[in-house]
DNA sequence: CAAAGTTCCTGCGAGC
DNA sequence: TGCTCGCAGGAACTTT
């Protein structure tokens, strides 16, 4: 499941061969994805120099010389890919996309839910489109601290949890790295958002350690080149290793690993998903 | 308005 | 062994 680290590693992949590149070639072979392909979607790629490549939250950003960008969000189970090879346990069948690059070299969608989308939109429009106009802040960026994550909780009657896979609140973690970053703080997954609220106009010490724990778990799965359950690669095909340093993820019934703390990872379901946490150390 | 529920889709692993 | 079934999950959309 990409969230930001495997998106991060996926972007590093692929910069070499795509900046500067042109696009030769698009061939489209399922284009029914979380929404159909533009109509004008080949063709306003055909030809167009990749001038970089960029990521925002779990969107790849192709900014592309005509002033349009092509935006790539993998889902749940997308891979961009560099060459033919196919990695393991991939069928072809689901290679929606293939972009051929002047000098031979390929890219390729695969995405076997279909879950994925693409789109161009011009360079102007982006701050506008839909897609991208409500996401908060970038959890690597300057701009996301715990004075503005106790803002973005503030009045929040849902779960810590909850919030923080609101892609509004702070953008690019999904269902793991949430679990991973609250066992990190200590903090327990059910916790009233709103708990983190300013107090006396100051960000709550939870806060703080949470911010903290989503920095340092996001950095070391980038070093590590994302963590690959099923479905994530690196553009090279190789696998990351983060889900090795998993603390609390896919881990019910084990003992907990905090250094002291003598607990078992507990799984509970909040708002239809997994939650990880050990219930002795995560208050 | 906020929050919870539903939906899309397919592969995989558990259980019979 | 081979089948069915439930689960996994990001985000848009619908309902409460």
């Amino acid at each position: 499941m990409p969230e930001l680290p495997e998106v991060e590693t996926v972007r590093r992949g692929l910069q070499p061969a795509l900046e500067g590149t042109t696009i030769v070639s698009v061939e489209v072979r399922r284009g029914d994805l979380r929404f159909p392909l533009q109509h004008d979607f080949v063709s306003r790629l055909t030809g167009q120099r990749v001038v970089s490549l960029s990521r925002r939250a779990k969107y790849l950003l192709a900014d592309l010389a005509s002033q349009d960008v092509l935006v790539i969000h993998l889902g749940m189970s997308g891979s961009l890919r560099l060459g033919a090879a196919l990695p393991q346990g991939r069928d072809e069948k689901h290679d929606h996309v293939r972009f051929l690059l002047k000098g031979g070299a390929m890219i390729v969608f695969n995405d076997p839910r279909r879950f994925g989308a693409m789109k161009v939109i011009s360079r102007s429009r982006l701050p506008h489109d839909p897609m991208l106009a409500d996401l908060g802040p970038e959890p690597l960026g300057n701009a996301f601290d715990a004075a503005s994550l106790a803002q973005a909780c503030a009045g929040k009657k849902t779960s810590l949890k909850a919030a923080l896979l609101d892609q509004h609140v702070v953008a690019g973690l999904g269902n793991i790295y949430v679990c991973e970053a609250l066992a990190r703080a200590h903090l327990a997954p059910q916790r009233q958002a709103a708990g983190l609220a300013l107090r006396d106009g100051k960000p709550s010490a939870a806060a703080r350690r949470l911010v903290e724990a989503i920095r340092a778990v996001l950095l070391e799965a980038i070093a590590a080149g994302g963590s690959s359950l099923r479905d994530h690669r690196q553009a090279s095909g190789e696998p990351g290793w983060f889900q090795h340093r998993f603390t609390v993820y896919g881990r019910e019934g084990e003992p907990c690993l905090t250094p002291g703390c003598r607990g078992r990872v507990s799984r509970m379901v909040q708002n239809g998903r997994s939650s990880f946490w050990c219930a002795t150390c995560q208050k």
